[in-house]
DNA sequence: AATTCGGGGAT
DNA sequence: ATCCCAGAATT
């Protein structure tokens, strides 16, 4: 066969024509990696996160950012920051105003694992962020990209930060069918990517992920602006929308749920979600109430939100109890947190409040 | 090895 | 509607 890299073989195949197999070896692609480097110089985007090396701050955006669009978590990665400016002051933190910065990003396991890796760095790096690759790895919610984003942004380490981008750029250069939804994907693209790896890898990864974002976008791509589009199989063979290939089918779900809008005088009812499913640790109003409580409800109406493949439809019940008596006895026979509209906008809630119970002005009316 | 976790933007 | 995104943890 042809060797390990079928793409390789390509490149020796249309730079080499007549020429044998044992070529490959000495196909030399690093001009590629250098020439991304050179396009990154001019081209890079202006970002917060790219004028500093502190390796906190690298890490919090690399997490913010994971599976989010730089536009979706500027604000997030902007004022986490502001209020937690290094790892010190993350750890001391309580977790739920962790969480309440994290509200509305998604993915909220990022929230609390940042919060427990920061105290993991205090505890076991005596407050300084390690250095090493496998020690960065070690951290709660940290895995091979952003170890390597880490180690080579911010340590000079030898490592591509492998990322969707990484898949895309790089099948398509090598016009490389390998599916990315296989598990192996992550190691093979590393290996890949190491044959055009230069010297500064840190901008090189951050050039891959900005080159993916601007140029090799997954649809309309800017094929002739493009640095590489000399070095692209997929360009130079009009194949760029074959790849990357994945194979993995998305299976549509519908997802059901009941909240009860509790309130009497301007206070309603709220409780903390458990540690697992969705919107782990966030606020909400209570998914039931007790038999007593179902005179008081007024109405209903129905929020649909989008969950990730999934078709969410929430039933929101009004439950205006005009008895102090029952009130009070729903509250003592439940653990329930008394809250009110100003106070909850201090508490994470998945969406903001306003999506379930309207406006502020409206706020006890809409139902 | 497969599934699950979000929300928003683009098409 | 469908796909994608600076992925990681869990099963």
């Amino acid at each position: 066969m042809y060797g390990k890299f079928k793409a390789v073989v390509l490149i020796w195949k249309l730079n080499n024509e007549d020429e044998h197999l044992e070529k490959i070896e000495n196909t030399d692609l690093k001009p590629i990696g250098n020439k991304l480097l050179k396009w990154y110089e001019k081209n890079a985007r202006d970002l917060p996160f790219r004028q500093t090396k502190d390796p906190y701050k690298i890490w919090i955006c690399e997490i913010v950012f994971q599976q989010t669009r730089i536009n979706q978590g500027l604000g997030h990665y902007t004022n986490f920051i502001e209020r937690f400016p290094d790892v010190k002051t993350l750890a001391e933190a309580d977790e739920n105003e962790v969480l309440l910065y994290w509200k509305g990003l998604g993915y909220y396991s990022r929230a609390i694992n940042v919060h427990k890796a920061a105290q993991q760095i205090m505890n076991d790096y005596d407050g300084i962020f390690p250095h090493e690759y496998e020690e960065i790895l070690k951290l709660k919610g940290v895995g091979k990209y952003t170890a390597a984003a880490v180690s080579s942004i911010c340590f000079n380490g030898r490592v591509p930060a492998v990322d969707g981008n990484f898949y895309r750029v790089l099948s398509r250069i090598f016009a490389d069918d390998f599916d990315i939804s296989n598990s192996k994907a992550f190691n093979y693209f590393s290996e890949l990517a190491h044959l055009i790896l230069p010297e500064n890898v840190g901008d090189f990864n951050q050039a891959m992920m900005d080159l993916g974002s601007e140029i090799c976008k997954p649809k309309n791509t800017l094929c002739g602006e493009c640095p590489l589009n000399q070095d692209c199989i997929a360009f130079l063979t009009n194949k760029v929308y074959e790849f990357p290939v994945k194979t993995k089918k998305i299976k549509a779900a519908g997802l059901e749920l009941k909240y009860y809008f509790v309130h009497r005088n301007g206070e309603f009812l709220i409780q903390q979600r458990k540690d697992d499913f969705i919107w782990k640790k966030l606020f909400e109003f209570p998914p039931e109430i007790s038999d007593e409580l179902v005179p008081f409800i007024k109405s209903v109406k129905t929020v649909n939100h989008k969950l990730t493949h999934k078709n969410l439809n929430i039933e929101i019940y009004n439950v205006e109890v005009g008895s102090e008596e029952a009130w009070k006895h729903f509250i003592a026979e439940n653990d329930y947190i008394i809250s009110d509209y100003e106070s909850s906008h201090q508490k994470s809630f998945p969406k903001p409040l306003e999506n379930y119970i309207g406006n502020y002005h409206t706020a006890y009316r809409i139902l």
